[in-house]
DNA sequence: CTGGGCATCT
DNA sequence: AGATGCC
């Protein structure tokens, strides 16, 4: 969406007088009449800070345990050394070095598991919403990565400081000996060197990471700069050495969005260095790539990007993925699955917005194209269970989620022949911010679910990107030191409301009520609480059998409970599997999080009518609901026979298949619906989003099955 | 040609 | 639904 037109470079105006006049410029070369229209040079001279941490995963587990700071670590997924700390790399362990090789080279390499990034997306999170309190307009790449767009706060500062005031760079000067620098002729830049000390500073103190950064008057060049020195230093990129830090690239590869497919094209055309590309003829570069594109590449290799920051807001798709060397039993498929979806619904329940669309992707092995190929398959979430994650009924979600899972798996694999995957992955997309519950189609619901996408919402070209939509829509922090500000005013007393609103479930003791800033009119408070009034007790004991002591019930183990009150297990086909698969719900509640935010959420609707008009704003995310996760949870599993019964017809349209395969309380479980589902077809609107929001209070928090229509997701298609 | 994510474009 | 790119 941020293509073509805007595309053009309108870059810098600095960059435009000492490089672009330097170079061969293409529309000599271009025919034609221009396709793309010029953007008037509008100075919005921007100044864009490139943060990356040093060794991202090393550094939090140094913090995690600070013995390991002084021993040779090296982090560990698989096979791999995904990244090391200092130590490593002085005896010569390098990122992405099989342990073999990092062992041969340094035999006394500690070694941690970084398969979990749970601890890894926390601190990633906390750096984005530090940076975020200071300016709003931060971009994510990767966990270990920002970019930040702080023009507007430059300015300030600018407009802040005296005439004639010495100008000084902090840290380094790419191409420069820290001496003969003329501050006072880039009175911007160095005070955007300036802000980044101050923000690494913040971030070392608050957070005890340390990292790099790269300051310049774009993403790319920023992004480019900001690793010339390397651990935990900053350097500044002038407009008089573009062309300098580009033509030291050693090749297109280095170039940030030139990747392994699109250099081998452009090596094919007999381009390897950034210099061959700069000199290469665009009409050339169109044919192979396209306008658009060709464009774009083109422009990189000059060092142009007009590409805005985007402010990221919360991830967009949340998913979960294991890789192995071989699997090829649907048992195998249907544990991993499982213990795929368990963790990745507990991370979407705190995250506490309501996934529409399920996917499922695996990899399969092939010899001739081994590390590609990955085919999905995705379908939609059906209310219920989208409720079940929200509310914090995980496991009754993960036991209906895994129904779909596996005929999503049966879309790709064809079970009866052999197969070997090398790699599962459950993805939850479509994210749905706090939405009543869906009674019918239309509805006023709607509404409040409606999704235009968040990122969307903010699409501007740099030009319509300077002051106007930041000192309209935002307020960086105003002071003018960003070391005094952080001492008062830190992550949990900010007003969580505006983009510095957490953006991650975590942490945070926030009053639910947040004071509201800016854009008043288009807010749309969703917090209207379906407060449930409580007949959850009720519905289980109703249906109990004859002779049962409704009080002695309620003492009863909840897997005791079930059983009683669906015989289902009893049925043939069920039966024909009972041969114990030892399914455990090793429900891990590894973390406890003590906070939660409760903010209202805000959803803030765009005319965007003309995508080059209005800067909007940025979308602002807030984890719905309370969402408090109490560590404790209990369930266990049952893995004892039990009496069998005998009614319990299986219902239509399941597709054998798929229950056949499941875990026999996973059928149980289905089982149990299926029959407490027969009132509800008598009376077919009656009772529905009732209960289901079982609040997990202590004891029962666990597999309660409710009233979910799952016919539906049986059905063979 | 390795990991476990994420995003965007088609 | 896949390809591509980034970390």
């Amino acid at each position: 969406m941020d293509n073509s037109e805007d595309e053009v470079e309108e870059d810098e105006n600095e960059w435009r007088t000492s490089f672009v006049d330097s170079v061969p410029l293409s529309p000599a070369a271009v025919s034609g009449p221009r396709l793309y229209k010029i953007p008037e040079p509008t100075p919005a001279h921007r100044i864009i800070l490139h943060f990356d941490l040093d060794c991202f995963y090393a550094q939090v587990e140094m913090i995690r345990n600070p013995a390991l700071r002084e021993v040779p670590l090296g982090i560990q997924q698989k096979y791999i050394i995904v990244t090391c700390n200092y130590v490593a790399r002085e005896q010569g362990v390098t990122k992405l070095m099989s342990v073999t090789d990092a062992k041969e080279k340094c035999p006394q390499l500690v070694l941690v598991k970084g398969e979990d990034l749970t601890h890894y997306r926390e601190m990633s999170y906390k750096m984005t919403e530090l940076l975020m309190s200071y300016c709003p307009l931060v971009e994510r790449l990767g966990f270990d990565e920002n970019f930040m767009d702080i023009t507007s706060m430059v300015e300030r500062r600018l407009a802040q400081t005296s005439e004639s005031e010495n100008f000084s760079f902090k840290g380094h000067v790419y191409n420069h000996l820290s001496a003969d620098v003329k501050a006072s002729d880039h009175p911007r830049l160095a005070l955007g060197s300036h802000i980044a000390a101050e923000l690494r500073e913040v971030v070392h103190s608050k957070l005890g990471l340390t990292g790099c950064a790269g300051i310049a008057t774009n993403k790319l060049l920023a992004k480019l700069v900001s690793g010339t020195f390397k651990p935990n230093q900053q350097t500044t990129l002038l407009p008089e050495n573009v062309s300098v830090i580009m033509g030291d690239l050693s090749s297109l590869r280095k170039v940030p969005g030139v990747g392994h497919q699109t250099a081998k094209r452009l090596q094919a055309l007999g381009l390897v260095s950034v210099k061959d590309m700069q000199l290469y003829p665009l009409n050339d570069l169109v044919r192979e790539f396209g306008g658009p594109s060709a464009q774009r590449l083109k422009n990189l290799a000059l060092g142009v990007d007009d590409s805005p920051v985007t402010p990221t807001g919360a991830p967009q798709s949340l998913s979960d993925e294991d890789s192995f060397k071989k699997m090829s039993s649907t048992k195998e498929v249907l544990e991993k699955i499982q213990e795929l979806l368990s963790s990745l619904v507990e991370r979407m329940h705190k995250d506490g917005r309501q996934p529409q669309t399920f996917r499922l992707t695996t990899r399969k092995y092939s010899a001739t194209n081994k590390w590609f190929s990955r085919e999905s398959r995705q379908c939609p979430i059906p209310n219920h269970i989208g409720q079940k994650i929200t509310s914090g009924s995980s496991d009754d979600a993960v036991v209906q989620l895994v129904p779909l899972a596996m005929k999503l798996f049966h879309k790709m694999i064809d079970s009866s022949a052999a197969f070997h995957l090398t790699l599962i992955n459950v993805c939850f997309s479509n994210l749905q911010s706090r939405g009543a519950a869906v009674s019918g189609k239309g509805s006023i619901t709607s509404f409040f679910t409606q999704t235009t996408s968040p990122r969307k919402t903010q699409i501007f070209s740099s030009q319509s990107q300077d002051d106007s939509s930041q000192t309209g829509g935002h307020h960086c922090v105003d002071h003018q030191f960003i070391t005094q500000h952080i001492s008062q005013e830190t992550l949990t007393t900010k007003s969580p409301r505006s983009s510095g609103a957490a953006l991650y479930g975590f942490k945070r003791k926030q009053s639910p009520v947040v004071a509201e800033e800016d854009h008043p009119p288009q807010k749309v408070p969703c917090s209207t609480e379906r407060s449930n009034p409580d007949e959850t007790n009720n519905t289980m004991t109703q249906r109990l059998p004859p002779n049962v002591d409704p009080e002695v019930f309620r003492l009863l183990p909840e897997e005791i409970q079930k059983e009683l009150l669906s015989p289902a297990y009893t049925n043939s086909l069920a039966n024909s599997l009972v041969a114990e698969v030892p399914y455990t719900t090793k429900h891990k509640a590894q973390q406890k999080f003590t906070g939660s935010k409760n903010i209202t959420d805000v959803k803030e609707t765009v005319d965007k009518l003309d995508p080059s008009d209005l800067p909007t704003t940025v979308n602002h995310w807030s984890p719905a609901g309370p969402s408090l996760f109490q560590g404790e949870n209990v369930m266990e599993e049952a893995g004892l026979s039990l009496p069998r019964s005998s009614d319990c017809e299986f219902p239509g349209n399941v597709d054998p298949k798929v229950f056949s395969e499941l875990p026999p309380d996973v059928q149980r479980e289905l089982m149990s619906e299926w029959k407490q589902q027969e009132p509800v077809l008598k009376t077919p609107s009656s009772r529905k989003p009732g209960r289901s929001l079982m609040t997990k209070d202590r004891k029962s928090a666990g597999k309660s099955s409710q009233t979910n229509n799952l016919f539906k997701y049986f059905k063979p298609s």
